[in-house]
DNA sequence: GTATATTAAGATAAAATAGTCTTAATACCA
DNA sequence: TGGTATTAAGACTATTTTATCTTAATATAC
C-alpha cells in the first residue's frame, strides 16, 4: 500500500471537511457518520492534522474540526508528511539505507523519475481541487445512478 | 512504504542470483549473508517465490535456489505481485471498493496516471536489467571509495 | 454552577506484519 | 545405511498498525 489506512482516513476526511463550503466547525462525529469510519479512530488521526497545522480544533458545543487555512493552500502532500511522514520523499524504494545520488541502489534512478513525479501530484494538488474534482465525480455518478465514492 | 518489506527482501535477493552468472543453486545461507537479511525469514520469502515459479529449489548438498527462467523473462513486476499480490494493479489509492472508471474517487484519474507509469516500469524492468544496472551502480561506487546498495 | 457537547489523551485489544526457532522432508555422499 | 546439507513447514514471539473503550479537559448554555 502506497498510503497507510490512517493517511487515507486523514485525507477523506479532509477533503471532506474542504467540500462542506461552511466556515464553521465540523464535528468529528458527522465526519466518521458519513465516511463510514471509526469515530475514535478518525478523532485520533485528526489530532495529528491539528497538531500539524493543517486543522484547527474547538471543544464544547458547536466545536469539531475545520481547517486550519484556506482549502487551495493545503496540499495533498501537507496531509500524507503529516500522517506517514516524508518516506515518499527521503526513503529508498529497496529501504536501503544511505541510497542516493552518492550510493544508489539497483533501482535508485528508475524509481527517482516516477517517485518526483508522484511527488509533484502530491504537491500541486490541493484540498480545494481534489473536493472540486470529488463533487464533478459525484454528479457525473449521480447521472448513472450510482453512488459516487471517498 | 509502496513495497512491503518480504517484497523487498524477494527483490534483493532475486536481482542477487541475477547478478551471479552461475548456473547452478545458490543457497539461502550465501543469500542472507550477503544481503544481511535474517536467514530464516528469507527462506519463506523464497518459498513463495518458489510457489509462484520464479524459482526452483533443491535440496541436499549442492542444493539452494536458482531462477526458474531466465533472469530477462523475470519481470520487477513478477516478483512484486507474487509477494504482495496485485495491491499496485487493482486496488484504489484511497481504499475505496469499487474504485474505477465508472466509480472513480476523488483522486482516481490523477493516480491513474502515475499508477500506469510505475506499472509499465515494474513490467518492463527485469531481473537480468537490473542486475545489470547494479553492476554499474557499484562499480561506480568502487571508484568512489564506497560500497553500493542492494 | 451544573449539565451537556465536544475534542484530547491514554489504556487496552485485535489484527497484520516481521522475525525467530524447531522439526520435518529430501537429497547427497561416504 | 547413516550422517550431513539443504529447503519446507509449522509453532512461536515481537513489533507495528489498526481499532475500541474509558477518562480527562474544555467550552457552551441554561
Amino acid at each position: 500500500m502506497l498510503l497507510s489506512k490512517s493517511c487515507i482516513y486523514a485525507l477523506r476526511a479532509s477533503v471532506l471537511i474542504a467540500s462542506k463550503k461552511n466556515d464553521g466547525f465540523i464535528t468529528i462525529r458527522e465526519l466518521s457518520d458519513e465516511l463510514n469510519i471509526s469515530f475514535h479512530f478518525l478523532t485520533k488521526v485528526l489530532q495529528e492534522l491539528t497538531k500539524a497545522e493543517l486543522l484547527e480544533s474547538y471543544k464544547g458545543p458547536n466545536g469539531g474540526v475545520k481547517l486550519a487555512r484556506p482549502a487551495n493552500k493545503i496540499t495533498f502532500m501537507d496531509v500524507v508528511e503529516s500522517i506517514d511522514g516524508d518516506y515518499m520523499i527521503n526513503e529508498c524504494v529497496l529501504g536501503l539505507p544511505g541510497c542516493g545520488v552518492m550510493k544508489p541502489c539497483a533501482l535508485h534512478d528508475q524509481w527517482s523519475v516516477l517517485k518526483t513525479d508522484i511527488i509533484n501530484m502530491m504537491n500541486e494538488y490541493n484540498l480545494e481541487a481534489i473536493a472540486k474534482n470529488r463533487e464533478l465525480q459525484r454528479s457525473f455518478e449521480r447521472k448513472s445512478a450510482q453512488f459516487a465514492n471517498l
